[in-house]
DNA sequence: ATAATAATGATTTTCATTTTCAATTGCAAG
DNA sequence: CTTGCAATTGAAAATGAAAATCATTATTAT
């Protein structure tokens, strides 16, 4: 899903939940949409400011609690302290493995272990519906 | 290891870092080794001042990065913006499904999935020290 | 016993959110 | 096009968990 389509993903949802459409808003979605990273409401501020100053860090922090809501953005804390949001993305569901030295991010995906996950959970007699696995560890520029 | 080794452990954890030992730590260790639940510092402190009222919340709080630091207990966010802190367990590294419905928690461990992560950060380049893997779904009691 | 240093506990500070509130804006009905 | 109501905004204040500060107390090696 590319970044128009998720625009009118957000508007269908907006219209749904009776909210009504704002410039900020559509600006910091779209500002959102645009990014491929892990990015902190800080930097996103940061960002969306260079083009509209005049934008707070509140709003910011509203419409990521949106898109988060309606399934746009994905909420990860990956132990530094902050909420970071990543894209719905493309294909779907992935894992990070985190440097614990640098913070790089990199993304893997196994179906595997997925696969086995299932496994352990019905041994279990649990039924899952999401999951969340995180590796620490050191990238390679870290050694 | 029950509470008792783990006592020792401490013991020579502090020893070797050239630490006091004091009786407000050991009693707070103590109280911590006899839990089994993913216990958060404020349910700590409060247990810990059923006996000993004298206890700050700091010296809970420093005790329990300590515990932590020397690998006892292992430090957890399930998301409830609280950490919780865990025994070591018994039996080595575990994962923790979690009931979306209930909040019950179950443990489980599968070698062959922390292979596959191994294998999947290798191909990234990465050198993985930790992990954190949960299941989020629905437990036997709530379908 | 003494000196050096770690620990304690109350308090303060930090920092990432989360909420408040007055002013503004969007939108639907008339 | 106006009007009124409800949602939105942005600045600022509040919150809350974690971390740091600091004067006092306790521990340990000598």
């Amino acid at each position: 899903m590319d970044a128009v389509n998720k625009m009118e993903v957000l508007k269908s949802y907006i219209e749904t939940k009776g909210l009504k459409s704002t410039a900020q808003r559509d600006f910091i979605a779209d500002t959102f949409f645009k990014t491929n990273t892990h990015i902190s409401l800080d930097e996103l501020l940061k960002k969306v400011k260079r083009k509209t100053p005049g934008i707070g860090y509140a709003t910011v922090y509203r419409t990521m609690k949106l898109l988060t809501e309606s399934g746009l953005a994905i909420a990860r804390q990956f132990g530094d302290g902050q909420t970071r949001y990543e894209n719905l993305p493309e294909d779907g569901h992935h894992d990070h493995i985190i440097c614990i030295k640098c913070s790089k991010i990199a993304e893997f995906h196994n179906q595997k272990i997925e696969q086995l996950q299932m496994e352990a959970a019905k041994k279990l007699g649990f039924t899952v519906v999401n999951h969340k696995l995180e590796l620490y560890g050191y990238c390679p520029d870290c050694v």
